[in-house]
DNA sequence: TATTGTTATACTCTATAACTATA
DNA sequence: TATAGTTATAGAGTATAACAATA
């Protein structure tokens, strides 16, 4: 007993019925999981030829968007600690994509800025990250699915 | 200059104008980054007081849904290194929740089985995580946009 | 030679706590 | 006392590489 002898090829287990999630399927945080796996892959490795990180350039779209931003307030908005904004900051200083501006009536506080060099790199990231979106997305979902999915994740982020 | 004397109290900044991540929120995987956050952590709040992480969750669902699979087809399901599925078997294991058993036909593997408490916990923690997407997507979505949202990211994470 | 499970290790991301300098 | 930024540290999650047993 016990299978005597089979000469059937190693890729018998690929024949085998495979064997499934269903169960995890039918969760939405599961799916929203695995999909995020592999959107944040794939814009990583978009992003990695510009010198960026998934999180210095949500942090660089930020400051773009509000010049003189503090620390502490860029922390608020990305919804984590200002110690570790203190990191991304200096890469992205480092990099002389922003600078840390003193500000005339409180000397604790920097007010951030993109640099010229940084909103050049912005403008190139934003273009980049959108064909990432739309090579990524395209095959999957038409236009109007793709405007309903972030419809859809925009309501559920916001209500945070 | 520099306003020499402002009465207003700290909260003006609460007043100012908030700092936006508008051109963050057109793409969506800030969007799904930002969701899944909130989704975790309260699947994570739910999961505790079963004894359960997100991830062994996940490993005693298809276990359970497989009975006999082996660590390397698990860990081909979830996605992830067959050096991380130690840990979480062990896990499992320990809390007597799956069982490694010796297959006739083949020493190296294990084909792992959910035990009756394994089964029996896994029921529970099944109708508590619907209870906690319920609850949580509940006063954001109607079933049919809750349904909508499901498909859209089942079809995104499977064309992986 | 290839595969299963294992161990040790390292890396990324993020959080916590304590510190400083300012307010 | 409270806040902005900083530092050091630690934890979770996951990946890489090398290894023993087995095929």
């Amino acid at each position: 007993m016990a299978r005597p002898e089979k000469n059937e090829p190693a890729d018998a287990d690929r024949n085998a019925p495979t064997a499934t999630d269903d169960m995890l399927r039918a969760f939405i945080g599961y799916n929203m999981k695995r999909s995020f796996i592999v959107v944040r892959e794939d814009l990583q490795r978009v992003l990695d030829p510009l010198g960026l990180k998934v999180a210095t350039f949500s942090a660089l779209s930020v400051v773009v968007e509000n010049p003189d931003i503090s620390q502490s307030q860029l922390a608020q908005v990305l919804k984590l600690e200002r110690s570790g904004m203190v990191v991304l900051v200096d890469a992205l200083e480092g990099d002389d994509l922003i600078s840390r501006n003193r500000v005339p009536g409180d000397r604790r506080t920097y007010a951030l800025r993109a640099t010229p060099k940084g909103r050049r790199l912005w403008e190139k990231a934003r273009a980049v990250v959108d064909a990432h979106e739309t090579a990524l997305f395209g095959p999957i979902l038409d236009a109007g699915e793709r405007a309903l999915l972030l419809s859809l994740l925009q309501r559920v982020s916001s209500a945070l």
